[in-house]
RNA sequence: GGCCCCGUCGUCUAGCGGCCCAGGACUCUGGCUUCUCAAGUCAGCUACGAGGGUUCGAAUCCCUUCGGGGCUACCA
């Protein structure tokens, strides 16, 4: 088999199946679909795959959803926004896969198994004891009339399994080259449950068929499932030229060599948007786990993505996740805000603190007080904590830094700083810094290091903070002294 | 166990037979800068899993082996 759909245009699905928060692999693995969707022009196509319906919540499929869109993942035909070969969640397309099944147990493609959840455990089990490849035995590949109307008459229910015919099933992964499997190792599957619900090997080769899907990328977990997809491909009749070609992604791993999971790492995305993670640091560093533009260039916008995006640049090897590098490019990407957009992102976090309650003289202030803080900071929800010195209403000083001003050293700079801050008439960090300098510095013949932490304590409370002069102003004059009195007293 | 996938610094990666006694980034260590913390900057540490081939020459090709992972459901 060669790759196929080389003239068409291109469609890629994510289809996930909702089963709890999309998490880090989930979410890798959209980037990528989206960013091949959009480098090719092609469509990027969304649909849940919500056929196990004990597992998949309506809570979770919007939440899918919702984090799609907080990505910046935008899709072209899905929920929400519609198109030519919907509805996109397979719950709404039951008749549809029942309508094929039926098909191909006419064709003979597909016969009915009325063998009990035990007995094909017993026959697993009887497998793994005599060391044979397990798997279904092809019990009911063949059953008579007469063997049908006894099980029917015992009151057993029927599966409907898909015949594996002999030989093997090649196909050419775009990521992994040929990869053949021999159908000796590839049982007959189930396509329909014995309640008449289907399953995934049955809807996701029928959606992807019936909604023209070109390009399958999607985790390597799904590699083996591959030749049942092409089976149902070729009980629908569907051309070798119309099946899509599929690009089984790596794995990204946690920090235990462990598929990642709650375990090794925080691993839903609401967690790192909790956290202060822009989405763009988030897809900037995933974009970098199992894929690289080529060269040394690792900063790349969601622009620049869709453009050097190509599926010869994805690895074959599992990544493992690496927070302290999402940490590192989430702070590059805070750095790189636009005061205004800085501004955006930190409001939310700050109200959210309790910081602020978000009245105009506290915004006015919060924009003022930004610039001295973007570049101190790894995620936004640092933002409160660096900002509180300048609206919490019973200032008082960090517990474990009282016992640092409360020298008689610290004292004398505290008094000769007052001395020479009440009398300002101008109050702004320069002047501010001028002033404290020529007192502390070269009258007083301090170091600076030691001076301005017994001021920085006194002002902000804690020994570290945003610089010292810029806060001062911000703070302002009154309650700058106020606060440096206050010190005194410690 | 069987089938399949994978194997370059601690981590993410560059590398597609000579440019590599292996380059970049993150982490870590040390220095500079400095009002703290950051940021910035300089330097350092550390890798081709192993063994055989092929070749004048291999991280790059082949084989074996070891290791890791996935699948082996009326989950996806």
């Amino acid at each position: 088999m060669t790759l196929a759909n080389s003239g068409k245009k291109v469609k890629v699905r994510f289809a996930p199946s909702p089963t709890g928060d999309l998490h880090v692999g989930n979410i890798r693995t959209a980037l990528f679909d989206w960013a091949f969707a959009r480098h090719t022009g092609g469509t990027f196509l969304f649909r849940i795959e919500d056929t196990d319906t004990t597992r998949v919540t309506p809570e979770y499929i919007q939440a899918a959803i919702d984090t799609l869109k907080w990505l910046g993942l935008s899709w072209d035909e899905g929920p929400e926004v519609g198109g030519p070969n919907g509805p996109y969640l397979q719950s709404q397309r039951l008749d549809i896969y029942a309508t094929w099944a039926q098909k191909f147990l006419d064709q003979g493609d597909a016969y009915h198994c009325y063998c009990s959840p035990d007995e094909l455990e017993a026959v697993r089990e009887a497998q793994r004891a005599a060391n044979v490849a397990p798997g279904y035995n092809g019990h009911c590949r063949d059953l008579t009339a007469d063997q049908v109307a006894a099980y029917q008459a015992e009151g057993r229910e029927a599966v409907v399994r898909m015949r594996m015919p002999d030989g093997s099933t090649t196909f050419t992964d775009a990521i992994r080259g040929d990869v053949t499997f021999d159908h000796k190792f590839v049982p007959d599957f189930v396509l329909v449950r014995a309640d008449g619900s289907p399953l995934y090997t049955l809807a996701v080769a029928v959606d992807d068929i019936l909604m023209e899907v070109t390009h399958v990328l999607r985790g390597e977990d799904l590699l083996s499932s591959t030749p049942r997809q092409i089976r149902v491909y070729q009980a629908m009749g569907v051309k070798l030229e119309d099946y899509p070609t599929f690009a089984h992604l790596p794995f990204v791993m946690g920090q235990d060599n462990a598929k990642l999971s709650k375990r090794n790492g925080e691993v839903s995305i609401a967690w790192y948007r909790e956290q202060g993670y822009l989405p763009e640091a988030i897809c900037n560093y995933l974009a970098l786990l199992g894929w690289s533009p080529g060269d040394d260039r690792e900063n790349v916008t969601m622009q620049e993505l869709t453009e050097l995006f190509t599926v010869e640049k994805v690895h074959s090897s599992p990544a493992r996740f690496d927070m302290k590098k999402l940490e590192a490019i989430n702070g590059d990407k805070i750095r790189a805000l636009t005061l205004d957009e800085f501004f955006s992102w930190s409001l939310p976090f700050l109200t959210k603190a309790g910081t602020i309650s978000g009245n105009d003289a506290e915004i006015e202030l919060v924009k003022k007080a930004l610039p001295i803080i973007q570049e101190r900071l790894v995620k936004l929800d640092e933002v409160p904590g660096l900002l509180k010195f300048l609206f919490v209403k019973e200032f008082a000083v960090d517990p474990e830094a009282v016992e640092k001003i409360s020298d008689s050293g610290s004292k004398d700079v505290l008094k000769r700083s007052l001395q020479v801050l009440e009398p300002l008439s101008s109050w702004d960090h320069a002047s501010i810094e001028a002033a404290l300098r020529a007192a502390l510095i070269e009258e007083m013949g301090l170091k600076p290091r030691i001076a301005f932490t017994a001021l920085r304590i006194a002002t902000t409370g804690s020994t570290i903070s945003p610089p010292l002069f810029e806060s001062m102003e911000l703070l302002g004059q009154s309650t700058s002294i106020s606060r440096i009195s206050a010190a005194l007293q410690l």
